[in-house]
RNA sequence: GUGGGUGUAGCUCAGAGGUUAGAGCACCAGAUUGUGGCUCUGGGGGCCGUGGGUUCAAAUCCCAUCAUCCACC
């Protein structure tokens, strides 16, 4: 087994858990949160960096490397980890949620989905089969089934018929991949209806992947619909296997997440909103880039102990941002980057020491999600 | 000094007698959750150089004036 998953510590309080995720490029501790770099890169960041900031695993993309520079070109290379300058762990999504969010210019059969290139416009057809394929061109330690995302929100029977059809994917996933070097996580589906989720829960751990994600979340539902989703979904994944919630977070989701027994988490948004001049803070969100701060001399947050906050004040960012310099979002994804990690760090620790509720509560009490 | 050009948003300009004068950039704010980095959405901004005239109606036509640029003496 190339990808193996040990709980070392369970709450008894909640259903967190530590855990070590065991990779052919190493271990990770979990929960954790992945990085992503959709293009073989975390933007702006280089490999050390990333590393230095705290990561442990990055996310990369199958549908952007087949596009563009090519799934062969990349087994050319000697592979993803080679070819980007990683040695660390690495997951590639499968494309599914990509076709979901790339555009309405796609056709979705039982065999596969026709899509439209984003940069270029021409046809291409992903099947489960052809998305294990490229990711085994690219070689990464955990590949995610080729999996359909409804949209948020959905109709019962369409959220239904994507289940299903994640279902039918998952079972040719773990075919077209068998004797394949990487692990393949499965997808649950199931919109944010009880009855679907516990359906296809039931019928992927049937299928006895090492891992399972929870798909579908955080596509524009109310945060209390997807943390309801996760208190009645993640009891029915199993608990020896890592759970990977997809697309999350924020904070304040991340610290839920945990509670409710999720061990990995990815997301864009501290790297994204970091480009657009928003960082996270002990107290919330702080658009940076605001006149407000033209004449801040101090750091983002006071508590942070990142490069960016110990060299760098408020002012100084804004004036990189507004002058659009790279070292503006280089300098906040750095600190995003940072928090985040951290914060999965003061949190795991929270676990061993049986203190996560206490921790949540004293976190997000100050932590406000949309304001400064 | 003479002739000509140009004066409209912070900047560059569009608008050639007819609704409440526009655009790009800049500025201000919001958005961003399995990434289409430098995007998207919204907002504030104007004595149309100034003064007079013609007209039902003038940024627009006429006169004067000021500023500015160019060419020539």
């Amino acid at each position: 087994m190339p990808v193996s998953f040990k709980v070392t510590h369970q709450d008894l309080h909640t259903r967190a858990r530590l855990g070590l995720l065991m990779t052919p490029h190493g271990e990770v501790q979990t929960p954790v949160f992945m990085p992503v770099g959709t293009q073989a890169t975390v933007k702006t960041m280089l490999p050390h960096e990333v590393r230095q900031l705290g990561g442990e695993i990055v996310l990369s993309n199958t549908y952007h490397l087949y596009l563009r520079p090519g799934h062969e070109l990349i087994r050319e290379a000697g592979g993803l980890h080679r070819f980007m300058g990683w040695d660390g762990p690495i997951l590639t999504d499968s494309g599914g949620f990509q076709v979901f969010s790339l555009g309405p210019l796609r056709k979705v059969s039982d065999d596969g989905v026709t899509f439209k290139s984003h940069i270029d416009g021409s046809e291409h057809f992903f099947s489960p089969e052809k998305a294990m394929e490229v990711q085994q061109y690219l070689g990464p330690d955990i590949a995610m089934a080729f999996d359909e995302c409804a949209p948020y929100p959905c109709a019962y029977d369409e959220a239904k018929a994507a289940m299903e059809r994640t279902t039918r994917w998952a079972a040719r996933c773990l075919e077209a991949s068998a004797g394949a070097s990487q692990a393949v996580f499965g997808i649950v589906q199931g919109g944010m209806f009880r009855d679907l989720r516990e359906q296809s829960a039931r019928d992927l751990v049937a299928m006895d992947f090492p891992g399972y994600a929870l798909g579908g979340l955080s596509v524009g539902e109310p945060k209390g619909v997807m943390y309801e989703v996760l208190d009645y979904a993640g009891p029915l994944l199993p608990p020896d296997k890592p759970r990977y919630l997809m697309g999350v977070g924020s904070p304040d989701c991340l610290v839920e997440g945990v509670v409710r027994g999720i061990d990995m988490f990815d997301c864009v948004l501290p790297t994204r909103i970091a480009r657009n001049g928003t960082v996270f803070t002990r107290r919330g969100r702080l658009v940076v880039r605001n006149a407000e701060y033209a004449r801040d001399f101090s750091p983002l947050d006071p508590e942070c102990g990142c490069y960016t906050c110990r060299n760098f004040t408020r002012a100084y960012l804004r004036h990189l941002i507004k002058a659009n310099e790279v070292a503006g979002i280089r300098l906040t994804t750095i600190h995003n980057l940072y928090f985040v990690l951290n914060l999965m760090t003061e949190i795991r620790d929270a676990v061993r020491r049986g203190v996560l509720l206490e921790f949540r509560e004293e976190f997000l009490s100050r932590f406000n999600p949309s304001e400064n």
